[in-house]
DNA sequence: ATTGTACCTGACTAAATAGTCGGGTATAAT
DNA sequence: ATTATACCCGACTATTTAGTCAGGTACAAT
């Protein structure tokens, strides 16, 4: 039995969202107040607690200003939603293997479960370094939504471990030698044969383009 | 005489940052002391002083954890500052002519002036739709930085009006016909001649790739 | 008909938070 | 030697802000 949002709260979370947009920190009480026309801050107290209980905001109690939108209230506004993010890999030389470190990114909301805080099943984030997949829209400083997986279809584009390197590669898998390898999707680099060392660990699903001014000619 | 940051001024600066960037909102003069372990409110009501009269921050009276790191200030940290987001425009279809609109978008910083919420003559950043530029690194939702000029080069991008239309195509003058039209960088979409109702306004100076997820296949 | 839920009211209190007062030191510039 | 500036201290007050109390209405479900 999922937790519904009602029109009321989700009215306050949009005020809410849209405060913190355009002055950097959340409202008072006394401001969602005046905002949602209501003439008594236990509403908004209320409110907020469905809000808080919903798994919507977080909110530090008897805090000016404590309230944070959660992964889970970005989504019933239509906002993008998180995922852990959990380092960087390389698309040109590969680099030490990635681990959690506790920050979050945006994600797209299909692959965020409900719960809160809890991300369906093994959907990761990592930033790509170097230039080794640019033509299959994968750019130096972009990130890669990793879904994990055992079973991978030849041309998929893949987390791959060589020993403690991460790499992202196309995945290739054909009739005629050299039957199974990783192929780098620019021109100036080598494809990659499989060998014992390598492995992989998940599917890219997705590409978030950075965030960064590019110069143009 | 610019007004200059002493290191003081830049820890908390950059204490007021961190902060902002992992609680979603700023902290209380109780919490600046602490990191910065000082022992009275008054050296930090001092120092918010001299940020904000130094145009770095700006900050509510009387108002708990009211306070906003403007684009100086995030110069000081040497974080991406803001342009006047004027509107959005077309790669494709041109649609009805740009105005600015109060909001901010983070620009690269050379092209900020020093004075505050200030910036260098005639920049602006505009919201860029359709297709009609792909081939120029200018994708649909992108934003481009444009910088108001008189004279333009063949080859430039530029931001053209069509009487109250606004596009973004590649300028072309040739010693041959058809001599002045502005080129699209997407071979589905024609070329457009000169008329008189044709103006340009500015060059597009960089492009913001939008932070978006993208399918990979 | 009663129970529960979502929402509201207005007056009140408690706690958090910003700001003041009246000083101080150390350093560089005039 | 004086002045100005950047920074600091500790105790205090004023204001802002969250939270409580003791209710109320409207509506759907049992």
């Amino acid at each position: 039995m999922e937790k519904q949002i009602t029109p009321r709260q989700k009215q306050l979370l949009s005020i809410l969202y849209e405060y913190i947009q355009d002055s950097g920190y959340p409202p008072t009480f006394e401001e969602m107040r005046q905002k949602l026309d209501v003439s008594s801050n236990q509403s908004i107290k209320d409110l907020l607690e469905k809000l808080k209980s919903g798994g919507f905001i977080k909110k530090g109690e008897s805090q000016a200003r404590g309230i944070t939108i959660l992964p889970l209230g970005y989504e019933a506004l239509g906002q993008p939603s998180l995922a852990p993010f959990v380092g960087a890999t390389s698309a040109g030389v590969p680099i030490q293997a990635v681990s959690f470190d506790g920050e979050w990114m945006e994600m797209p909301a299909t692959h965020y479960d409900t719960k809160i805080e809890r991300l369906k099943a093994n959907v990761y984030v990592l930033r790509v370094y170097g230039d080794s997949m640019i033509n299959a829209g994968i750019n130096d400083g972009d990130h890669v939504l990793v879904q994990e997986k055992k079973e991978f279809s030849s041309g998929d584009i893949v987390l791959a471990y060589d020993g403690d390197d991460a790499t992202i590669k196309r995945f290739m898998s054909v009739n005629e030698p050299p039957y199974l390898y990783l192929k780098p999707e620019n021109p100036k680099y080598k494809i990659i044969l499989f060998r014992d060392s390598i492995s992989m660990a998940g599917k890219v699903m997705a590409v978030l383009k950075s965030r960064q001014w590019v110069p143009v000619s």
